[in-house]
DNA sequence: CTAGGGTTAG
C-alpha cells in the first residue's frame, strides 16, 4: 500500500542505469526488457499516486524518450486504464518534441471506442488529425456516438469517411439513423438518408423502420403509413418499435380504423402486438374520451394472458381519472399493488389528478404526502396538478403553501404553475397577490402565455379597473403574446361597465375586422349599454352586426328595442334582407 | 442481449 514517491524511488534505486542513457539510446535495442518494464511500472506508479504528475514526470525521468513506442506502449499496457492513458497521451502531445507513434494512436483510440467513451474518442480524433484512423474503427465510433446521442458528431465522421472515399456499411447507416431517431433529430435522419441515396446504399427493413419513426416525429403519419404500405407490399415488415410508434400517433389522432388495420397486419405477419402496442391503443382511446372501450380492452388483455405492467396500469388509471371514473381507477390501483407493482410518480399524479377532479382534496393532499414520504420524485408536474386542483376548489392559500414548498424542495416552477395560481387567486378576489405573482413570473425569466393574462384582465374588468386591464393588454401585445377572443370580450365588458360604450364599439368592430367572433352576450351587453345612454343609432348598428354574425335578437333585447318602435321598424326594413328567414319572421312577429 | 410506452391549466 506504500504509494509514496519515495517508495517508487526505493524500488528504482537498484537499477538506475537507464536514466543516464540518451533519449535515442533508451530502450531502443530491446536488450534490456526487464528495465523497460521496471521503468514503465515506475511511471505508472507516479501517474497513479500523484494527482499532478504532469508537473514532475519529465524531471523524474529526464532521459526517457516518450516518443519511443516501446516504452509508451509498455506504460499504457501496464496502466491498463484507458482514461489515464488518454490523459497521458494528450499531455505528452502538448510537450515539445513528442511525436506519437501511429500504432499507439490506433490502439488508444480503439480502447476508447471499446470503452464506449464516445466523446473522448471523438475529441481524440480531432486532437490527433495527422493520423487517419482506419475506416472500421471510425464506423465503430459512429455507432458509439449515436448510442450516446451525439448525432452531429457522428454526421461529422460520415463526412470524414466520405472525403476519404469510404462508404460505411449499412449497419453503420442504420445505427446512425436509430440514434438520430432516439435523439428526435429528424433533420439528421433526412440528411443521412439523403446521403445514403446519393451513394447508392440499398436500405433494408430496419432502415425503413427508422424512417417511419422519423415521419411520426415530424407529425407526418401519412407518409409513415405510406412507407409501411410500400414495404409491406414488398414483403417486409419493420420491427415492433416502429409499428408501435406509428400506432401511437394513429391512436392519439383518433384514427382507429387504421389502428385496427395495423393490429391485424401485425398479427398476420407474426409481429404480434405486445404490451407496448396495446398501451398505445389504450392511451389513444383515453385521449379521445373512449375510456369505456379502453377499459374493455384492458380487461380483455388480462384474460387473454397479457400481463399489464406499471405503465399500462398508470395509463388506464389516468384515462379513468380524466373521465371521473375514480372508483374504477382506485380498483386498478389496488390491483396493481396486489401484483407487486408499486405506484410511481406517474401513477400518483394520475390518481391525484382524479381526486382533484372529484373535489376530494383531502385525498389528493394525502396522496401527495404519501408520495413524498415514499421517496417518489416530486416534479413540476406533480406540483402543478395539485396546485391547479386546489385552485379550482377555492383553496388558493393552500396552493400558495405548495408553491413555497416547491422552492424549498428545489422544484422548478413553470408557466403553468404560475398561471394556475394566478387564476386561483383572481377567482378568490385576491387581485393584488395575483398581480405580484404575475410580476414574479416575468421576473423569473419565464415567458407569460395568454393564460397568464386572462384571469387578470377578466377580473380587473369585472371590478371596474378596466384601465389596469388595458395596461396588461398593452404589455401582452408588446411581449408578443396573442390575446384571445375572450380577452377582447372581457375588455368590451369592462368598457361597458365603465360606461365607455363608444370605446366598446371600437373594440367590437376591431374584433369583427379580425374575424374574431364574439359570443352573443358581448353584443347584448354592448347594446344594453348603448340603449341606457340613449345612443339608439349606435345600438342599432351593433344589433345589425349581431344579426349579421348569425345571432338571433332574442325576446328581452327586442323588448328593450321596442321602446323606440319607429326606429326599430326602420332598422328591420333596412336589414331584414340580410337575415335568415326564421329571424326575419321573428322580427316581424315582434313588431 | 435489442428497441419502444404513460402525467399538468385554460
Amino acid at each position: 500500500m506504500a504509494k509514496s514517491p519515495f517508495f517508487i524511488f526505493n524500488s528504482l534505486r537498484p537499477n538506475p542505469k537507464p536514466y543516464f542513457l540518451s533519449p535515442f539510446q533508451c530502450f531502443t535495442t530491446g536488450s534490456e526488457p526487464g528495465n523497460l518494464t521496471e521503468v514503465a511500472g515506475a511511471i505508472c506508479g507516479i501517474i497513479r499516486t500523484r494527482p499532478r504528475w504532469e508537473d514532475t514526470l519529465i524531471s523524474t525521468f529526464p532521459s526517457v524518450n516518450f516518443s519511443n513506442p516501446a516504452i509508451l506502449n509498455e506504460v499504457l499496457k501496464l496502466q491498463n486504464n484507458v482514461f489515464l492513458n488518454v490523459r497521458l497521451f494528450h499531455w505528452l502531445s502538448s510537450q515539445s518534441g513528442f511525436s506519437p507513434d501511429p500504432l499507439v494512436c490506433k490502439s488508444l483510440f480503439d480502447s476508447l471506442v471499446e470503452a464506449k467513451a464516445s466523446v473522448l474518442a471523438k475529441s481524440f480524433i480531432d486532437a490527433v488529425p495527422q493520423f487517419s484512423m482506419d475506416p472500421r474503427s471510425l464506423e465503430s465510433l459512429i455507432r458509439v456516438l449515436c448510442e450516446d446521442g451525439y448525432v452531429d458528431e457522428a454526421l461529422d465522421l460520415f463526412h470524414k469517411l466520405k472525403s476519404s472515399g469510404v462508404c460505411p456499411s449499412l449497419g453503420t447507416w442504420n445505427s446512425a439513423l436509430a440514434g438520430s431517431v432516439r435523439a428526435k433529430r429528424t433533420d439528421v435522419v433526412w440528411k443521412l438518408y439523403g446521403e445514403m441515396m446519393d451513394r447508392g446504399v440499398t436500405s433494408d427493413v430496419e432502415t425503413v423502420g427508422h424512417l417511419i419513426q422519423a415521419f411520426c416525429i415530424d407529425n407526418n403519419v401519412e407518409r409513415g403509413y405510406e412507407l409501411l404500405c410500400q414495404i409491406r407490399d414488398g414483403g417486409g415488415i419493420p420491427g415492433n418499435v416502429a409499428l408501435n410508434k406509428l400506432m401511437s400517433v394513429l391512436s392519439k389522432e383518433g384514427n382507429f380504423y387504421r389502428v385496427s388495420e395495423l393490429l391485424h397486419l401485425m398479427i398476420a405477419t407474426n409481429n404480434n402486438p405486445d404490451i407496448y402496442t396495446y398501451q398505445e391503443v389504450i392511451n389513444g382511446l383515453c385521449k379521445r374520451k373512449k375510456v369505456v372501450e379502453a377499459y374493455r380492452i384492458f380487461n380483455d388483455l388480462k384474460t387473454r394472458g397479457y400481463a399489464p405492467d406499471r405503465v399500462m396500469y398508470t395509463t388506464m388509471i389516468n384515462g379513468l381519472c380524466r373521465m371521473r371514473l375514480l372508483g374504477k381507477a382506485r380498483k386498478l390501483w389496488f390491483e396493481m399493488m396486489k401484483k407487486g407493482m408499486l405506484p410511481n410518480e406517474y401513477t400518483y399524479n394520475a390518481l391525484i389528478y382524479g381526486c382533484c377532479k372529484m373535489h376530494l382534496l383531502e385525498d389528493a393532499w394525502k396522496l401527495h404526502k404519501e408520495m413524498s414520504n415514499k421517496g417518489c420524485n416530486l416534479n413540476t408536474i406533480s406540483y402543478n396538478i395539485l396546485i391547479a386542483g386546489l385552485c379550482k376548489n377555492r383553496m388558493a392559500s393552500e396552493a400558495c403553501d405548495l408553491f413555497e414548498e416547491m422552492s424549498r424542495n428545489g422544484i422548478i416552477r413553470d408557466t403553468i404553475t404560475y398561471n394556475s395560481l394566478i387564476r386561483g387567486l383572481c377567482s378568490e378576489g385576491d387581485l393584488a397577490k395575483a398581480r405580484i405573482l404575475f410580476e414574479e413570473l416575468v421576473a423569473s425569466g419565464l415567458q407569460p402565455s395568454t393564460s397568464s393574462y386572462t384571469p387578470l384582465i377578466e377580473h380587473f374588468c369585472q371590478v371596474g379597473s378596466t384601465q389596469q386591464a388595458l395596461e396588461l393588454w398593452m404589455d401582452m401585445v408588446s411581449k408578443g403574446v396573442e390575446p384571445s377572443i375572450y380577452n377582447h370580450e372581457c375588455i368590451i365588458a369592462g368598457l361597458c361597465k365603465d360606461g365607455s360604450s363608444v370605446e366598446g364599439m371600437q373594440w367590437l368592430s376591431e374584433m369583427l375586422e379580425r374575424k374574431l367572433i364574439p359570443r352573443r352576450m358581448t353584443f347584448v351587453s354592448l347594446i344594453r349599454c348603448l340603449l341606457q345612454q340613449d345612443k339608439l343609432d349606435a345600438a342599432f348598428l351593433v344589433v345589425n352586426s349581431m344579426l349579421l354574425t348569425g345571432y338571433a335578437l332574442g325576446k328581452s333585447l327586442c323588448c328593450s328595442l321596442l321602446k323606440d318602435a319607429e326606429k326599430l321598424q326602420l332598422f328591420v326594413s333596412c336589414s331584414c334582407y340580410y337575415l335568415p328567414l326564421p329571424q326575419r319572421e321573428e322580427c316581424h312577429r315582434l313588431m
